[in-house]
DNA sequence: AGTTACCTTTACGTTAACGTAAATATGAGA
DNA sequence: TCTCATATTTACGTTAACGTAAAGGTAACT
């Protein structure tokens, strides 16, 4: 039992399940943030295709731009074997963590605003 | 003692403290976002303008625009008076609190994924 | 064979958030 | 008075992230 359960899926199938347009995906394309295969000219995409599709959209939400969703991408492609490289990617992994953090406070320093606003109009 | 304690800044003293262009504060202020006042033709900025700086950046670094920061502004200087205004206002409140726990959500399964990856690759 | 529904590539258009340059004003110090 | 630092307004330029045609290919009904 191999090569079995391999689905794939259309373009316009999951532009639909996201609420993108086509456009939007072809642009990550273009901009090396995934790489379908073709049958033909067609684009299909596998599950994987369809994870990192899931990844770009939620690095977005967070405000990354699509230049930094590719830095982050490419480190989850990295060979993970030169020790040099490994270190550049520690490094680049824990910049992004500091990023995160801080996002983290801002955010709740801001849900602790609304609060208090929130407060000053119920009162 | 009143009138007292009511420091001031200039233009490029926000920018250095900061570490943004002038022209960016000033564009927040073509925006909206901020209204300093004048001595002459200079700009002067108050605690309180320096505050609202804060809060644009902050905004900015959670990946808000700005002229979605410049409504969450406009809901804080907003009279607090009329019930109906007031309804909407909440109504919007609870948008962005929608938001930002999604923000949340997002934050943690990138943290987790980068924590994955960090042991891929010092295993 | 004709229409419909998707797909493709190419390419110009648009918006946000500034960058950058030019020309000008102003107060402080040498 | 001259120069320097800092300020101003005006306006065109730039980049990212798509939007929006336009022109055409292909597989599946009817």
């Amino acid at each position: 039992m191999n090569e079995i359960n391999q689905q794939t899926y259309s373009i316009s199938e999951l532009s639909k399940e996201f609420e993108i347009t086509p456009r939007s995906i072809r642009h990550y394309e273009q901009e090396q943030l995934i790489s379908p295969k073709r049958a033909g000219s067609q684009r299909i995409y596998t599950k994987g295709d369809r994870v990192r599709l899931q990844l770009i959209l939620r690095g977005k939400r967070i405000g990354f731009s699509l230049a930094e969703i590719r830095e982050i991408i490419t480190m989850y492609d990295s060979p993970s074997g030169e020790q040099k490289q490994t270190e550049l990617l520690l490094d680049k992994i824990e910049q992004r963590r500091k990023a995160l953090n801080q996002q983290q406070k801002d955010i709740e320093t801001m849900l602790l605003e609304l609060n208090q606003l929130e407060n000053r109009l119920i009162k």
